[in-house]
DNA sequence: CGAAGGATTTTCT
DNA sequence: GAAAATCCTTCGT
């Protein structure tokens, strides 16, 4: 259960409020440790960016809504959809710490030779929580996969982009968000803000 | 431990 | 037809 409102934001925003929350699905439980924010008409590396698409048309719909998709050949990405109806953002959940269901979890990854790889990564995350391209558009709300924010927003740092084409990197936005010093996130090299 | 390349298919130009 | 919001393996230091 979460505020809804608290979604009818830009994902720039919401993006530090999705730190430490957690994402049950199917007898997992992920607390998030990473995320990505994108914004659909000023963000070139953004899937809405050239407007909405068959792919992209869950991201301007309802906030509180997951938008998954497939890329790489063999990847699916699942985000948040955030910002009201008609205008596309979402956050991109990019890596968390398996806080339940851990046996089931290293079952579906199992090329995970340490638990913190479990759902470090994107593609890894939704692999981890057995997610797949059916559940685009589905409700976080009420539906099988589910969203807990934090009570207390979690500390964050934030810094640029890497990744991802376009000239996403050098806006002035702090598109990546992440919780400092946990095990599941990459070490990042490029500068860095605490907040 | 870091860098590099291959896998594999949907999506949009 | 090219690129893609990535992951894994292999190779080199």
């Amino acid at each position: 259960m979460f505020d809804r409102g608290l979604l009818e934001r830009p994902s720039i925003e919401v993006a530090p409020l999705l730190l430490g929350a957690v994402v049950t699905s199917r007898g997992v439980s992920v607390r998030l440790t990473e995320v990505e924010a994108y914004l659909g008409e000023v963000d070139p590396g953004s899937h809405a960016f050239r407007g909405q698409t068959r792919r992209n048309a869950v991201m301007f719909g309802e906030p509180g809504h997951m938008y998954t998709y497939f890329t790489y050949g063999m990847h699916v990405c699942a985000n948040v959809v955030c910002s009201p109806s008609g205008t596309a953002s979402a956050v991109l959940l990019r890596a968390g710490e398996v806080v339940d269901g851990i046996e089931l979890a290293r079952i579906r990854r199992t090329t995970s030779k340490v638990d913190a790889d479990l759902a470090r990564g994107p593609a890894r995350l939704v692999v981890a929580l057995g997610i797949t391209l059916a559940d685009n558009g589905a409700d976080l709300e009420s539906g099988e996969i589910t969203l807990e924010l934090p009570a207390v927003p979690a500390r964050y740092e934030f810094g640029p982009r890497t990744g991802v084409s376009g000239a996403g990197g050098t806006l002035a936005y702090p598109w990546r968000f992440w919780i400092p010093g946990d095990p599941t996130v990459s070490p990042y090299k490029a500068r860095s803000v605490t907040l």
